[in-house]
DNA sequence: GAGTTACGCTACGACCTGTAGCGAAAGGCA
DNA sequence: TGCCTTTCGCTACAGGTCGTAGCGTAACTC
């Protein structure tokens, strides 16, 4: 009754974690070259120089060995505090643009959200290894943005939670919608723009009291 | 030389137009029940009671396929006019969540804009079928809040534009991250929540003078 | 009627998927 | 050292999809 997704099950012959690295490279080659929907198994399989059989008994398809793949460059994401709300919002924005405009990442996010829609263990996955991670960046910036009086202190938890899930769509979606949908370059003048609508509109709801 | 994407070519027997809507008809049918990715032209042609032949006359591919077959559910979207350009907003974009609630657009959109970034054709029958009829929406809405004396009237064209890019780029793209990459409902409190904060970030920079 | 194009049908090679079976390798444990 | 367990590379395979070619027939124009 040993599960196999145990970490390192205590008996035979351990997996390579050369073979690991080697596969997530492979990936991401495959995923430059061929891009999302011709990238296949035995393509991967033959970069990483590994057999097939190596791959499915780490990844069930092609999606999850794909978010594995992907995930670890959302790592480089950092959210030094330059001062201001706007100026530390348009930094992470700008980071996050060079990343979709990464080859990988440009072909394979879409599509594996889109397969996510019909398979809830991928959307787990996407959510734990990437979404999350980038989702903290907003809690960090809003409560260093309440630390300086930018924006006013916890009132009330839900409404500030709502709002962190709000702002984390927001940015995010604005940016892949303006990369991958209208396809055109998120650069320092549509950041300053974005940037300054969201403070603006932060700073008016807490005007109101809201 | 005469090219097939000429309309109506004028000799020979011409396309059956009942052959053209049951193919897309069951491309949506396909959609909801198979997803994207399960989705094969053998089974819509099958559905359809057509040759496969008979839909690769007219499409190169399973993309160009299900976008078409997606394209005329956004006709659906309107711009009633409500009064304020809070409540324009409000109401579109529940709409626009209603539409990506429905299986078909919710498993169709994010996979044939992930092809896209591989395939020029692709994304301009994206561009003109999909983005720019939801674009326009914009454009009338900012037209109207400037009749009712919300937003300033146009100063620079060019920023006027730029103004429109960003804010047709924030509603769609956080409308789409929180439905379908956070998974979480857009519902009339969320909606709520980001029309006051678009409505108050676009005050603040024409108080500004931006 | 002659010419042209679309249609349904069948067949096909090429490719990808995911699994099974094999012997060998690499660890833990007594 | 020997036994057990698991992973490894390899080969083979059935099942399915893609996109095209070829055929005879149907539909429409001039």
């Amino acid at each position: 009754m040993c599960s196999r997704t145990n970490r390192s099950s205590r008996t035979g012959r351990p997996r390579s974690t050369e073979a690991d690295t080697a596969i997530l490279e492979a990936t991401r080659a495959a995923l430059v070259e061929l891009g999302w929907s011709k990238l296949t198994m035995g393509d991967v399989a033959g970069r990483a120089g590994v057999a097939k059989t190596t791959l499915y008994r780490r990844w069930a398809n092609k999606s999850e060995l794909v978010v594995d793949a992907v995930a670890v460059l959302f790592d480089e994401l950092e959210l030094p505090d330059l001062g201001s709300l706007q100026a530390d919002i348009e930094n992470v924005v700008l980071q996050f643009a060079a990343l979709l405009e990464r080859p990988e990442t440009k072909t394979a996010l879409m599509a594996v959200v889109a397969e996510s829609t019909r398979d809830e263990p991928l959307r787990e996955r996407i959510r734990a290894s990437i979404v999350d991670r980038q989702k903290r960046l907003v809690l960090e910036g809003r409560m260093r943005a309440q630390r300086r009086g930018e924006l006013p202190a916890d009132r009330d938890p839900v409404a500030v939670d709502a709002t962190d899930d709000l702002i984390f769509d927001v940015i995010a979606g604005a940016v892949v919608h303006r990369a991958l949908v209208s396809a055109e370059p998120v650069d320092e003048p549509w950041v300053a723009r974005l940037s300054a609508l969201l403070v603006g509109g932060l700073g008016a709801a807490s005007a109101a009291g809201g």
